[in-house]
DNA sequence: TCGCTTGTTTGAAACGTTATAAATGATCTG
DNA sequence: CAGATCATTTATAACGTTTCAAACAAGCGA
């Protein structure tokens, strides 16, 4: 048995492979019976259309491309991100088509491949810049996509963020009730976007407490969770340990927790987490959850209906942090 | 600018189509001059095949399906294959499509999905069993496809497999020469082959010890991490925390030692991790390596040569078990 | 010189789909 | 009843590639 065609079908229905064609993609030129006859004869045969021979006529590729960064040091970001967005696909023509961002290649380069080989309909990724390049780029093409972050450029575009001012400025002033005066911040990788507004956040809770806030310097989220263990050591070391932190991520956190127990010392942390591990991670910290699941599928949505032709205004969304959850023992954990 | 086809190849060199064709694909039936010439214009003009077209008329897809269930629970495991996979894919034509892997949906569905209407030529895919459905049905229709994990079938098929018996005789062994007499594992998903490798390395190393090893009833690897920490909160209670667990995983590692930090308890730990975040995990477990990246790279290789026609016996492949990484602190974990 | 081989190039068809324009037949209008 | 209108259906031509068999020219031995 070899795999039914539109022929197939035509054969069948004693009809026109055009009539087929076209009843099956609902023309109203199409008598109506003959419509129904069409379908009911396709859905028996298993009929499927043939996506190569599709794309081939259309130009369209019913393909989605996910950028992804394959060192991305977020906890579950690829995995995460995947199922949003295949949960948003689903049910749809389209595919999801995961193309590395290599680290050793510009980050320019798959969307300049996109472009030029029409390898998809739409594109996803992130780690967004003020003056993303690859969002003039798309833009310049009227080229459908949806970013994680947003750009400081004028025109508007469709993107999706997490409010991570809003995450920094609550974690910051937390640390600061709970008593810390020199809090610090783990920085974002330099250039993306919301290594700003972190930085924004966390200065503004300092600033209205009246209080100097610090930047961790020579390492950011992108740095090897030993890395980021070892400088706080350093720190240490240099008897310059902050009395608090703020975590964007459990990694760092975590890292800063084994830095201070391995000296025995003991300081503050608020984190964000994106994986489910928050609950088994002792000491307890206070944290804020970003749903990168969340994120994926909205971003998803947003892309089929950039696809569609909705116009970038109307896809934009701004993932607002919720509240803290505070641990249950937070007595644990007093300043240094 | 339109984007350049054969035919505008064909018309610089004024050839035909066909002979344009030939000469890309180095047919030595073409003068080796010609085919130069062919190539230098092809350079040139920026020209790349149109992906729909080759695959319409060739069937050949260049794609390579990965299966993958979104909600899978082992920490990184889509994003370090994913890592892998790209990496063995580089400078292929092939592109990687993740197709997931529904909860509310039969696993061998994406498998006949992909078979009925040619959307990949091979497939990827994790959670073997030893009577897996999808191995059959694939090696049924003599289709590519390396699984994560090994069956029972009798015909020799590809695979990347860990060594998990390796790695769960080792942990508990160790355990054991640390003074646990009442060791617990954590078992993985019933089902899956490696269930049952980890069950016999646990259980072995505790016989030849001549001690009574417990599995963990009540949840499973696939249990959120709350659930496995909430479960030996319940053997506490009832007194019966054991004396060291085998974790096939650091989040049930966590888990286990979140529920005894909780109870003021203390038990031994051995766990297998799959992140780069084992170092910065407090209390520093002893704990055994599994390189998921260096797993999909291998998994992606054999498929491409799998594709090739290579015999599945040659596609083969156990990871080690590596020795186990002491934790600096041992001290610090002593017997409840 | 003729036919033959050898080395190289080519025309035409096909893969399965969709868009365009044209054909068909039926029904209506005057 | 001729002519026009309408509702359906259809033939045809692409989309860009590969493959098959055929064509071509040049060089060879007989």
């Amino acid at each position: 048995m070899t795999r039914p065609t539109l022929r197939t079908i035509a054969a069948q229905a004693e009809l026109a492979v055009a009539t087929v064609s076209r009843a099956l993609a609902d023309d109203p030129q199409i008598a109506p019976d003959t419509r129904a006859r069409v379908r009911q004869i396709a859905a028996q045969l298993g009929y499927s259309p043939d996506r190569a021979a599709q794309r081939l006529r259309t130009g369209r590729t019913n393909v989605v491309a996910f950028l992804l960064n394959p060192h991305e040091e977020i906890l579950g970001y690829g995995q995460s991100m995947i199922r949003g967005l295949t949960e948003a696909l689903r049910g749809t023509q389209y595919h999801l088509v995961v193309m590395p961002v290599f680290a050793d290649r510009p980050v320019i380069e798959p969307v300049e491949n996109i472009l030029r080989n029409r390898l998809a309909d739409g594109i996803i990724f992130s780690r967004t810049t003020p003056d993303d390049l690859r969002v003039r780029l798309l833009m310049e093409h009227g080229f459908p996509f949806v970013c994680h972050g947003r750009t400081e450029l004028a025109t508007p575009h469709p993107y999706v963020d997490y409010d991570n001012f809003g995450f920094a400025y609550a974690a910051a002033a937390r640390l600061i009730a709970r008593g810390a005066r020199r809090p610090c911040l783990i920085p974002a990788p330099e250039g993306m976007t919301f290594a700003q507004h972190l930085r924004m956040g966390f200065l503004r809770a300092c600033g209205e407490a009246g209080i100097q806030g610090e930047i961790l310097s020579g390492v950011t989220l992108d740095a090897t969770p030993d890395a980021i263990r070892s400088r706080v050591t350093d720190l240490i070391a240099e008897d310059r340990l902050p009395d608090g932190f703020v975590c964007p991520g459990e990694i760092s956190a975590m890292a800063v927790h084994a830095a201070c127990s391995d000296a025995g010392r003991q300081t503050r942390i608020v984190m964000k987490h994106t994986s489910g591990m928050a609950g088994i991670i002792r000491p307890h910290f206070d944290s804020i959850f970003e749903d990168l699941a969340e994120a994926g599928e909205a971003m998803g949505r947003n892309l089929l209906r950039a696809i569609a032709g909705d116009p970038p205004t109307a896809l934009q969304v701004l993932q607002p942090a919720p509240p803290i959850a505070a641990s249950p023992n937070t007595g644990t954990e007093t300043p240094a």
